[in-house]
DNA sequence: TATTTTATAAAAGTATTACTATTATTTTTG
DNA sequence: CAAAAATAATAGTAATACTTTTATAAAATA
């Protein structure tokens, strides 16, 4: 499969980048090392002034690919959902029983990440990490409407959008098909949270990981009458 | 029901603040017009500086009461907890019937916010707007883990715990009940952003409140075979 | 190969933020 | 009324989040 996936590059929005980052050596170091730091100091220390330095360039060499570090913020999310939403794409495509089709899809998006070779400068396991950790800062500001208007989220809806159509075809007659969509994703990413920091305030751990969760959970609402 | 309410004082935790805003008449327009300005310019933007030019007083004083504006973002999350669970164990303590219980406390957390009267410096309906848009940066820090042992996040957790408990009086068979009491107070917060943000990602609007699929969701899991 | 364009790096500068410290003034309380 | 406490005013610092300018190196093209 790696040897298939290679080619495949992952489409960003182009407004949200200066000059796209995967068309020069120095694009992917910052990338690559972006994501490096901000898992290590997080998102509210991290600075183009230090990742330049952790990779050797400049400040203002960075500012020529992201107008700010939130723009960063947002490319390294929508990556990873491009990233996801492929392997759901993928492995889902095939399936024809809706059924099997949406346990598939739950398994996909709530796993465990591993690294994928495809991509060489990025650490999915750590990108993972930055999503549950930092991804809602990318949405949760006054500008979020007006970047929603600019299609910064549109990978992130596309795969809402991508369940909900396999929870209908589940269960046509179900009421809240996108809320329960919305809920699959953002309450998989919440309760990988929950287990690194507020392990009283969640049933998940190792042997019982979110995936169990919330597949027990879809099946119980999709199936109840 | 004011009448009873007015003399109950929100209980927080005395880590978050250097001097109690509620002891004076500054620290409660400290609390006052952050919640004003929180929500009219967002957390990002909001300033100590721009708080004291507000309410005429001086940067410097501000700093007497929290040492920056995570913590006061930490203690106006906290208060708000301390409220709605105040409002939970008033509404449910006398329900007998674990599922009518239970229902209610659904009702309770998820549903609009109204004024409340008993607090005349806190507006509870921008507070709530602030929750939504602003809580999770509360705890999504390099520092949750230090800030949880020093019990900032305590209202919050026994908040969990409760609905916790009241899902298991209904089906004490059910295996994820934290997780699940979790995802209610988590999932109404996001249904509500997605509502006034992302309308495309949520069955939810005016006519179809989170509460509704919330309650449809719980009592579908636990009372499915 | 020389030249021109483009990309990157270095340096310096600015406004704002997130504070701390000092001193002065006002208010509260004993 | 005096002492203590709270608040306000002022100034100062280091860091952030940039922008601008200039220099240098690399790549593309004539």
């Amino acid at each position: 499969m790696e040897r298939l996936l290679q080619t495949v590059k992952i489409a960003i929005n182009e407004k949200i980048y200066l000059k796209d980052p995967d068309s020069s050596e120095l694009g992917k170091r910052i990338v690559e090392h972006s994501i490096l730091l901000i898992d290590e100091i997080g998102f509210e220390a991290f600075t183009f002034k230090k990742l330049g330095e952790r990779i050797g360039s400049n400040e203002s060499s960075i500012y020529r690919y992201f107008e700010n570090k939130h723009k960063l913020l947002v490319y390294l999310t929508s990556w990873y959902w491009g990233w996801l939403e492929y392997q759901l794409v993928f492995a889902t495509n095939s399936i024809a029983n809706p059924e099997e089709k949406l346990r598939k899809a739950i398994a996909i998006v709530s796993k465990t990440t591993v690294e994928d070779l495809s991509y060489r400068h990025i650490n999915e396991v750590l990108l993972n990490k930055i999503v549950v950790n930092e991804s809602s800062k990318s949405f949760l500001t006054k500008e979020v409407d007006e970047e929603n208007k600019q299609g910064y989220f549109v990978i992130y809806q596309r795969m809402v959008g991508r369940i909900e159509e396999m929870i209908k075809a589940v269960a046509p007659n179900y009421s809240y098909a996108s809320s329960l969509s919305s809920t699959i994703l953002e309450g998989t990413l919440h309760q990988h949270f929950l287990m690194d920091h507020f392990p009283g305030l969640t049933s998940c751990n190792s042997k019982n990981p979110p995936s169990s969760f919330i597949l027990d959970l879809v099946f119980k609402v999709l199936t109840s009458k």
